[in-house]
DNA sequence: TTCCGGCCGC
DNA sequence: GCGGCAGGAA
């Protein structure tokens, strides 16, 4: 079932995925760290014109480091969410001050940042130092509770780490997890969501233990 | 556990 | 109007 997964996953992923994100087009550190500050919590749509603001106005880490929190925060204030501006802005002074300008490359180093927690600490290994790791989010726990059939006892399924280990274990094997993960993403983003599963057109459905376990007339109307 | 938050689809 | 969103911190 594992096999069948990624690959039906992968192939819808090649076909449709959102490719043209401009933090997916880098591997820059500095410029995967400002987008995961402004992705969390955020819908994606909007945050596109924020980034490219951003990295316009401040060209590199030194720069935002010296940043007019007021500033940020008028750029951040569409999105909500704006006190990231502060706690960016501290981010990369203490990565200027204690780790010479680099974005750490290590998860111990990351997450005592202020404003980077597991989450961003993984995405940052993943996708700007191409790590096997996998940030866990509200995606990657709906897409595979859904599907594998996973429960968690916690009421707080994105903290649980048995779940987290059993997900984690679907990845094995993998060099880069960087389209995995974004295929995910994806995925649950725009198949998988989260009121009403576009079970119709999901090239899952038929393997999917969250499909295959309620009354299909019901999702396919 | 709660709060932060503007925005968009329904 | 309401729910939910590439989470993190107190």
């Amino acid at each position: 079932m594992n096999e069948i997964f990624w690959e039906k996953l992968l192939n819808w992923y090649a076909e449709n995925g959102r490719h043209q994100y401009p933090w997916r087009t880098t591997n820059d550190p500095y410029h995967i760290l400002v987008a995961e500050f402004l992705l969390q919590q955020t819908h994606v749509r909007k945050v596109e014109e924020v980034y490219k603001q951003i990295l316009h106005k401040y060209v590199d880490i030194k720069k935002l480091s010296n940043a007019d929190v007021s500033e940020l925060e008028n750029i951040i204030a569409p999105l909500g969410l704006k006190y990231r501006a502060t706690r960016l802005i501290l981010t990369a002074k203490e990565i200027c001050i204690q780790h010479a300008g680099e974005v750490p490359s290590n998860y111990n180093d990351l997450i005592q940042l202020p404003g980077i927690g597991d989450y961003i600490a993984n995405a940052i290994l993943c996708y700007a130092y191409g790590q096997p790791v996998v940030p866990i989010d509200t995606n990657v726990i709906r897409l595979f509770t859904r599907f594998f059939g996973y429960t968690s006892n916690n009421t707080r399924p994105r903290v649980d780490k048995v779940l987290a280990s059993k997900i984690r274990d679907h990845f094995k094997g993998f060099k880069s997890t960087r389209s995995e993960n974004l295929a995910i993403l994806d995925f649950a983003g725009l198949v998988c969501i989260a009121k009403k599963p576009h079970s119709k057109e999901c090239p899952l459905a038929q393997y999917c233990d969250y499909f295959n376990s309620r009354d299909k007339d019901d999702i396919l109307g």
